[in-house]
DNA sequence: TATTGTTATACTCTATAACTATA
DNA sequence: TATAGTTATAGAGTATAACAATA
């Protein structure tokens, strides 16, 4: 049967363990959910405002699916990011039913400072790697960025 | 000065980008997160359903510390998986004020087809990445592998 | 007296359903 | 009539404080 040779996949073998490397992750998340900035922010809202900086201004209704939570939901979490101060609503020119929701400048303030905390940390941990391990994330690094891109979708 | 010269650090000059990679990964858990299997289980308690399953049984007070949450909201948790079917406590044989919890068959089989559904995503996932990112990505897998085990303290 | 866990209570966050305003 | 968002209400999950049992 031949069962060993593979068929019609030249070089595309699984060169990962899918599997390995979705328990992997899940643990990394376990592990980032654990040290993450406590107090202020829920998951949810600092994921949100987190994009709202980095990719610009956004509807609430996309807000609201890339976050996978109910449109009331983020209604709700918005009016919360406002009250802070850390995000504002504006209307749409073309369609006035629409609501666009942007960072402030405290919001990105408070981004900036989180994301400095967690690069801290991340500088700790993987400190604590050997030389080999470190080369080897550095050299994944564009995979991982490119892995996040096809993800977020 | 020569402060050009790296002083005391013969190999280990900073062969990653810390920043970069925790933006990376915080790009990345974000939309692990999202594909997390919706449903049945909330994120705490599919994360420790998840640690029972994989590192065997555990005291209550370990089991709220490693999630980052309080005794009284770890006892309600284990009271609904226990109501669930999914894991159960049982008290220690040494210490009788201490309880102890395992997961289940059913909790093993709850996480087992969990962990294959976003092992299935992932597969998914990766291979819309070019060969050569896959293959750097199963390279730093063990270095994620030690990441995630020096992060889950 | 300290430690382990539970119960009581209140608050945050989210979902579903019903509603308003605009297209 | 369909779409974007909000309001109303209820439920899940968590924290703080007070408590019970054991060491």
């Amino acid at each position: 049967m031949n069962a060993t040779q593979q068929v019609s996949r030249p070089t595309t073998d699984p060169p990962i363990d899918c599997a390995e490397f979705s328990a992997v992750l899940e643990r990394l998340l376990s592990a980032w959910r654990r040290l993450a900035v406590p107090g202020e922010l829920s998951p949810t809202a600092a994921f949100t405002l987190s994009r709202l900086a980095r990719d610009g201004s956004s509807r609430l209704t996309d807000l609201a699916n890339s976050e996978h939570v109910t449109q009331p939901a983020m209604t709700q979490l918005i009016s919360r990011l406002e009250a802070q101060g850390l995000a504002e609503r504006f209307r749409d020119a073309d369609d006035a039913r629409v609501v666009n929701v942007r960072v402030t400048a405290a919001g990105e303030t408070l981004v900036a400072s989180r994301r400095a905390a967690r690069a801290a940390k991340a500088t700790e941990l993987l400190a604590a790697l050997p030389a080999a391990q470190q080369a080897a994330l550095a050299m994944a690094l564009p995979a991982l960025e490119a892995l996040a891109e096809v993800s977020a979708r």
